[in-house]
DNA sequence: GTAGGAGCTGGAGTGCACTCCAGCGCAAGG
DNA sequence: CCTTGCGCTGGAGTGCACTCCAGCTCCTAC
């Protein structure tokens, strides 16, 4: 990646806001070379260009989607070959859009499973019935329409 | 979840192979608590009913699709309460059914994402240009058009 | 000038979700 | 009877991806 710093720039915390990654985060990225360096300002800050930050984007969408960060590091040292990697680096793309495609057919699945759950759920208490289809006791009625969690997770 | 013992149960390596969990995970998922306790054979062995089979499945989605394991624990312990819990349930399951269509809305981004980035290598290819928009050097032509990534991830 | 905030670097620590290991018992087959 | 394979339990270990910490510099505002 030719950073040729034209144009705007933006420090770290913007990018992290932005971008979903913390600070720390973004520093690891790149230490781990996640990310290509960002050039640094006459004070020592990473100012990111566009470019970049649109790079950053890209490589969080990838690690969202579940590529191991081994590989990310290998697209993004492809990256430094220039035009000569472009077609490796749409492969790795290719193969990574595979992987996404699969991830949507799992998650319409899991939902369906859990649909069809709270589905069961609320024919159960709809119909007033347990899990064996027997009618459940009038001092437990109450208690099955109850959709309250009372846990100390609700209160964070 | 009360379990009446009745009909054919499977062992935990069949369980193991049809749920995508590891006969190890199944084992530590049960200690922890992430999975009622199956019942044993005279040998001691775990014994799944068809009942506990289908929770295996639904908790497998439910890791899947990101519910941290302290919530499938709540899901769980809230099944021991039988009926009266079923609001209870429900309701988490809803909350989790929220997290998946953020997922799916969000996979969709991504896989836009990746797949306007596969867009510009191509045109890039095809154009024989690099990311400055300058033709490549006729040396540089071949390579940009490689999509064999050479790594020993290929290999395995 | 001083104080405070933001960011730098390098290194250590952490959280989460498993996976591996060791010793044991049981059952089937030779 | 012996061997082998499967599964049990409890406890330790591991991999992955960050997050925290400490000491430092720079810059701005008072």
């Amino acid at each position: 990646m030719t950073t040729v710093e034209t144009g705007t720039t933006v420090g770290i915390r913007e990018v992290a806001e932005h971008s979903g990654l913390s600070v720390d985060a973004l520093r690891w990225y790149e230490r781990e070379r996640l990310l290509p360096r960002a050039p640094r300002g006459p004070d020592g800050r990473r100012r990111y260009p566009e470019r970049l930050v649109g790079f950053v984007r890209l490589v969080v969408a990838l690690r969202r989607t579940g590529m191991p960060v081994a590989d990310v590091r290998e697209f993004v040292t492809l990256a430094d070959e220039g035009a000569a990697s472009h077609g490796r680096r749409m492969a790795l793309l290719e193969r990574q859009r595979e992987n996404i495609l699969r991830q949507q057919a799992q998650l319409a699945d899991d939902l369906a499973a859990v649909g069809h759950k709270i589905g069961h759920y609320r024919e159960l208490i709809v119909a007033g019935l347990d899990c064996e289809g027997l009618p459940v006791a009038p001092e437990v009625a109450a208690a099955q329409r109850l959709t309250t969690v009372q846990t100390e997770r609700t209160a964070s």
